[in-house]
DNA sequence: AGTGCGCCTTGATTTTGATCAACTCTGTTA
DNA sequence: TAACAGAGTTGATCAAAATCAAGGCGCACT
């Protein structure tokens, strides 16, 4: 399911990621200090990484692929609280233990450090914990617009900002705007936006007879028509 | 509305949030620095401090009373997020602009400190950036479990993991767990847990008819059976 | 005392999304 | 090649919460 290794030294250098994330605080001479505690992880569609409860012992860069974040309900009801992609920084609202479960929904990869390595460099490179503490309040604000989502919108609203989020996002990170990959299943999306999966599947029809999207296959979403997505997702999108 | 006044010195020595606010961080000597700095604001109830989307000059810990953190949608729609306790902290997760509005849902009273001022305490006083930090992050682990409850919950889950949260946080700040007060009206609530206000008064009154709660008067909640309550709620409470 | 307003509750009705169920498609395995 | 499993779609039905509507209560203001 795992697998770890040790990466030939230099890899930094040529990392997709080395911009958008934690890393990006440090300079290229001092990036080597991180690379000499990292170890790289690759996880298999499907597999956890950590569960909710696990002590925390180590922090994560995602680098390739995406997973998925969620907690549960004794009876099995789960909610999905955030997609990471690449460049994304796993651990950044944990304390001792980890507060929620981390699953790949793709195969992906992810740097590693123990705790106590990242605590020492955090002490060591002081613009590492500035941009932390950057990400998670970034993160607490996508959480509380997250909220809103959940608690105000109706289904064909949660649904085309969820596109719209996901665009946006892909384009940030360089990718085109259109068509909008979305790995994940109708399953995680309806447990993202407290859906049923009937209801999403539905919506997306609704919205591709609507002419705002097609759906050439169902991982794949183009957005035909921007701004009457926007208009029914009922916010102004960052 | 809002009142501004320099404080006597030495206020900070008999503040029943000391021990609780970010200034908890700091010794009783050094937060006369924090007390030169600061400035204290009343406000009168549905008053707003400030809105989504002002550009952020000062940050506020909340004193005495009690303030709602809300969203708005164009149309009017809107999500609470949050409800600030004294001790808590306004600012916790704003960059250039504030992510959302603050309104005074009681007469409430705030230390406020310009950003300036605190970005300068907070460098000299490094304990006083890691506490902000650690609030962040619970802010963040807090958001989540709003996320679970606002997309996973039924209503009467809803209501009575809502009302397990107000009365762990009456705990926490020496108050009783019961009965809990709730200041804020049942728009808020319903505001905050995606619900009409119907919905929210008629859970109310199925809980009263199952004995778990009474009723004193609206803004009054006796928690009869706790751990039927928390059974009702679904969700194991920290 | 009377009036009006906000807030809450309760009842009747409607609508929406969940549930239940069937079926397709694709890819894997026997 | 057939059988099967998993994911997605679609249809029919049902239940639950929103909506619409009315009324009560407490409080401020005249």
């Amino acid at each position: 399911m795992t697998s770890h290794y040790r990466p030939p030294c230099q890899a930094c250098a040529s990392c997709d990621t080395r911009k958008m994330a934690v890393c990006a605080a440090l300079q290229d001479d001092e990036v080597s200090e991180l690379e000499r505690a990292m170890s790289f992880v690759r996880l298999d569609p499907n597999a956890s990484l950590v569960e909710e409860g696990d002590p925390r012992r180590r922090v994560y860069t995602l680098t390739s692929g995406m997973l998925r974040l969620s907690l549960a309900l004794p009876d099995g009801r789960r909610q999905i609280t955030g997609f990471l992609m690449p460049g994304d920084y796993l651990g950044l609202a944990d304390d001792e233990t980890y507060a929620q479960t981390a699953e790949a929904v793709v195969p992906s990869g992810l740097c590693s450090f123990s705790i106590r390595d990242m605590d020492n460099l955090v002490e060591r490179y002081p613009r590492l914990r500035d941009r932390l503490h950057l990400m998670t309040r970034a993160a607490l604000r996508q959480a509380r617009e997250t909220q809103m989502i959940l608690g105000r919108l109706a289904p064909s609203e949660k649904v085309a900002s969820f596109l719209l989020i996901m665009s946006n996002r892909a384009a940030a990170h360089g990718r085109p705007e259109s068509p909008v990959h979305l790995p994940m299943t109708r399953t995680d999306i309806a447990d993202y936006l407290g859906l049923t999966i009937e209801t999403v599947s539905r919506t997306f029809t609704k919205l591709k007879t609507q002419g705002l999207i097609r759906l050439p296959e169902p991982h794949s979403v183009e957005i035909v028509d921007k701004s009457r997505l926007a208009a029914v997702a009922g916010i102004t999108l960052q």
